[in-house]
DNA sequence: CGGCGTTTTGAGAGAGCTCAACATCGGTGG
DNA sequence: CCACCGATGTTGAGCTCTCTCAAAACGCCG
């Protein structure tokens, strides 16, 4: 979604790379911003906690994905970078990043574009939440992230993941798969659901 | 919020005014995108509407606020925008926003910023949200919204309203505020909510 | 005064959450 | 090779909480 094709060869020489493992903490709320990072490869989710200890997964970047882009323009970090999977992402220094959007207008706008982008997603993000049946949510899910072929979507980790990720309890997703499954609405593989009736 | 102090004059100058009655549609989802909206005064939400028919508030905008402004970089609108109060818009013509944000570095980076608290706004509205029990999502609203002496919130419009924008039923809000000046939590008044305890 | 929208309160039902038990599977170490 | 362990996947039962449908008080405006 967001492939970072505005960061210019100057900037992304200037990367650092760091690994992490599964579960791994990037950055914390609250913390001081460092810079624009991008997931080379691997999950990286952006989450919130409330006082009840639940996590809010707010995005969850893959291979290419910048996070924190917000973060350029506020001193601290706005909210937790936890590593799905292993993973390694790469660092690019604020300053940096933020020189070459004052000086080079084409990197501006796709900056800009990717920002608006983002914000669209954000709002089907709350809309998708604000759905409250659990089997309405998940063909929320399945319409936003059909594939091309307009039948499939794509399961890229495990089912629990996903359920954080709709905002559902995991035992909630799977009996709404399973009730979806047994009505014929849907076909579940491995890594994939095929929708068979219309959304 | 937004306050468009990165609209310099001669794009403010060919902005067009029109005014809107309360309920009135500014436009719609798909609906081919004119420009940049900004509300001189009055209120409009953005929104979008389920299956269901449930409308999911994304946001209210006030006075001096502009709306749609990740629309510039997408033909089309991708939710509702509707009039809540009655209301005066200006809207600046696509084109020349666009120009100016390419040949204007600082209003480029201005814009870039407001695009960038708007994420981090919309990131907060997603944890909020994803709080299911409405006294803790009214909880979690006072802690956002609370004036600068930490200790009152303003209320805008109607709490029939409030219930929208916090993705509650009207009676659900009713019941809960309820609660919650009774058990000595809050205290309110015709235009605000004191918060009585420390959230 | 009558009408309309907001604010309240009541009662019932449905749906997701919580707690719990168990199956499955991959990896680890004896 | 097998036992063990942890994480994911699955299903069951009960409970809480919000939603839904209803009805009524209240305030504002023509």
């Amino acid at each position: 979604m967001s492939e970072p094709d505005w960061i210019p060869a100057s900037v992304r020489a200037a990367g650092t790379e760091r690994a992490l493992v599964a579960g791994e903490t990037l950055f914390r709320q609250g913390a001081q911003t460092a810079g624009l990072y991008q997931v080379v490869h691997g999950k990286v989710r952006l989450a919130r906690f409330d006082r009840a200890g639940r996590e809010a997964v707010l995005h969850t970047a893959s291979d290419g994905e910048t996070i924190a882009e917000a973060s350029l323009f506020s001193p601290t970090y706005h909210c937790e970078a936890i590593a799905t999977t292993d993973a390694t992402v790469r660092l690019y220094p604020k300053a940096l990043v933020m020189a070459e959007l004052q000086h080079n207008p084409s990197a501006a706008n796709a900056f800009m574009a990717m920002l608006a982008r983002q914000i669209m997603t954000l709002r089907t993000s709350i809309e998708q939440r604000n759905i409250r049946s659990a089997c309405d949510r998940v063909r929320h899910y399945l319409a936003v992230n059909l594939a091309e072929d307009r039948r499939t979507v794509p399961l890229a980790g495990s089912l629990k993941d996903l359920a954080a990720s709709l905002g559902l309890t995991h035992e909630a997703l799977y009996r709404t798969l399973a009730q979806m499954q047994s009505s014929g609405e849907i076909e579940r593989s491995e890594r994939e659901i095929r929708v068979l009736k219309a959304i």
